[in-house]
DNA sequence: ATACTACTTACAGTTGCTGTAAGGTAAATT
DNA sequence: AATTTACCTTACAGCAACTGTAAGTAGTAT
């Protein structure tokens, strides 16, 4: 099912909007805590936010920053300001589309659709910077190279993307990719670690997977 | 170099566009036959396509529709008719992105700059309708369905999207697949062409792939 | 110097894909 | 209706790629 994160003030557009989408089927929530909707959304993991640019308290602006800093969802602005500073405001700030509201329901949707198709959900890629990976075929891209990952190295690597830029624990690897933390040689870590330093090598990524001795390792994809 | 192709009948329009991509740094080529644009754009193989929709001629729904059939090019609508049917028609042939003209040159910019990263050049997908086949993983995409195809089921189905809606021959699918066409049992590519439908009808597309008795096989994807 | 952690390489079991073969079904021709 | 031709289906075995095990090496901290 897919879900879809509604951050907007005004009551009876919201409500609206909720509508448009619940017809076609999709799960939705309109998150009503403007203060502090971060921690909704988060809960939610909704595969798209719709987010109003006109929020009291913190602005649509600092949000749609601090989500695209730590999450992959793709974020629809809806402005009632129809100026070119504030489209491009929040596409440097990674928004993916935009709507002047009010807007027809069927454009809405057909615009939610489309960021559905490519990004989440339908496509199932997660991204790092430039870098980007399929999680059905361990397809990575970087720029105009790619390459097909084995599926141990495409899940090491995609629990890396998740979570960068934070380091991911031996045991979170361990339990992320064979299901159980115990009864488990390290070692097998360590080998397919090996492998996937040197596939990520072979397309010129040499030494972006760092360890972090005694407790993990992370991704250090900051000069792509 | 990033390539980015023109296809605009108004000669001032054309003229702006181009310089204000150049200005940045593309190389860019505005396309002039507007009668058969299509030979223009394959060979030069632009990283992605600025298409006005109202060209004399071929219109640009055509041409739009033409390019989604057998390129991976992300296309950049043009359109002076802010009406939203024609927006809806357009992301139904799988045009990638919109602008109502004129629009001003950095919006243009922001946007023909978001679609050169999403689809960051070489994605190597091919679509027919609202099907799309990436040819390196052989992941099938259907709305939400997908499923990645083995190497020798994705190499049929390749060739089949790509002559769409044209028939592929006995031969073209021999020599296509396993690089000749003689001194191969036929009975190869019959096999391979049951276990592609399997697999086709497995994720909802029964019946697709239709048999022209004596001479080759062809795809009916009209009605996805 | 020693212990501990991390890395590397080789090897063998397993899995899934592929082509071969043989027999069955459907359509055209006589 | 019988026969021929084209096409479809299923089972089987070889092969290639991926995976975990094992053993040994290199690097780091105490």
């Amino acid at each position: 099912m897919t879900k879809i994160a509604i951050v907007e003030d005004d009551e009876y557009l919201r409500k609206e909007i909720i509508l448009t989408f619940k017809k076609k089927g999709y799960l939705v929530s309109g998150i009503s805590s403007f203060v502090a909707p971060e921690r909704d959304i988060l809960d939610l993991q909704p595969d798209l936010v719709v987010l109003d640019i006109n929020l009291p308290g913190k602005s649509g602006f600092e949000l749609c920053k601090w989500l695209k800093a730590r999450t992959s969802f793709p974020i629809l602005i809806l402005t009632a300001r129809d100026k070119l500073n504030d489209e491009l405001t929040a596409l440097g700030l990674g928004a993916d589309d935009f709507l002047i509201k009010p807007c027809h329901p069927d454009r809405l949707l057909a615009r939610a659709g489309r960021l559905l198709q490519t990004y989440g959900k339908v496509k199932n890629i997660i991204q790092c910077g430039e870098l980007s990976l399929d999680t059905d075929t361990y397809k990575l891209v970087l720029k105009d190279r790619h390459r097909i990952l084995t599926e141990t190295e495409g899940k090491i690597l995609r629990l890396l993307m998740e979570k960068h830029p934070q380091l991911v624990s031996h045991k979170e690897l361990l339990s992320g990719v064979w299901g159980t933390e115990e009864f488990i040689d390290e070692n097998i870590l360590q080998v397919n670690m090996t492998r996937l330093r040197k596939s990520l090598g072979e397309m010129g990524l040499e030494g972006i997977v760092m360890t972090i001795r005694g407790q993990g390792y992370n991704l250090e994809v900051s000069d792509l």
